[in-house]
DNA sequence: AAATAATTTTCACTTAAAGTGAAAAAAATG
DNA sequence: CATTTTTTTCACTTTAAGTGAAAATTATTT
């Protein structure tokens, strides 16, 4: 789709190319979510740039993410944006489930045992 | 606070607790982020519910998350909530500044040089 | 068992984030 | 300088998250 020397496209034709209005571009803007190399006042979207975006949008909407929880996530990988994992997210769940399968094993575990 | 031997708690207990209301608490378990048990048709809180209910209202209002984020965060470790890592949100934006950096480096080679 | 109290559920409303339309302002171009 | 393009601002719409109030259900007490 677009060209691999990495030139760079204007707003608009990035915008429709996501099916978004070039408005949600300048919004996300805001949010440090994508930085469009500047001549003067005019943006210029990369290949880079793009596909960023449409990782982000599928984020949203196929799966429901907010705006916030992708730039925590970015974050959380560490103000470098590198090696560390939202581990935590997924350990607290998983310990939660596993002290609640051990309590319920424990539990029908007395009812048969009749204690 | 809360007994270590995992006693259950009600959940007007809990939601004053976490300072939210009971509503928010069945509202949760619309998405299965928190499963009480049940006896009979009323819920119990254990310690391990309680935690992880005050990790995600941390994520939510600490961090702005939104409750489908978790839970996509939560399924992207796989069905079984193990070992796979959402690297992949992370690694396309890392992949997207390397490009940025890159093209932002080789134009201001290219300036500097003339070319 | 009837009355009372406690829980759950439903309905409807509020608030805030995400997104967009329209028009004003600023810049670029012919 | 007039016209077009791009950016910015303001105000509005839509939807997720949360909550109040009351109805419905279940448990408890007398």
């Amino acid at each position: 789709m677009f060209d691999k020397k990495d030139k760079s496209y204007p707003i608009e034709l990035v915008a429709e190319f996501l099916g978004v209005n070039s408005r949600t571009l300048y919004y996300y803007e805001k949010f440090t979510l994508v930085c469009p190399q500047r001549r003067g006042r005019k943006r210029y979207y990369s290949k880079a740039d793009i596909e960023w975006l449409e990782f982000v949008r599928e984020m949203m909407y196929e799966q429901g993410m907010n705006l916030r929880s992708i730039i925590v996530l970015i974050r959380r990988r560490d103000q470098v944006i590198m090696n560390r994992c939202p581990e935590d997210v997924v350990n607290c769940f998983k310990n939660y489930l596993v002290k609640k399968v051990n309590k319920d094993l424990q539990i029908s575990f007395e009812k048969k045992e009749g204690r």
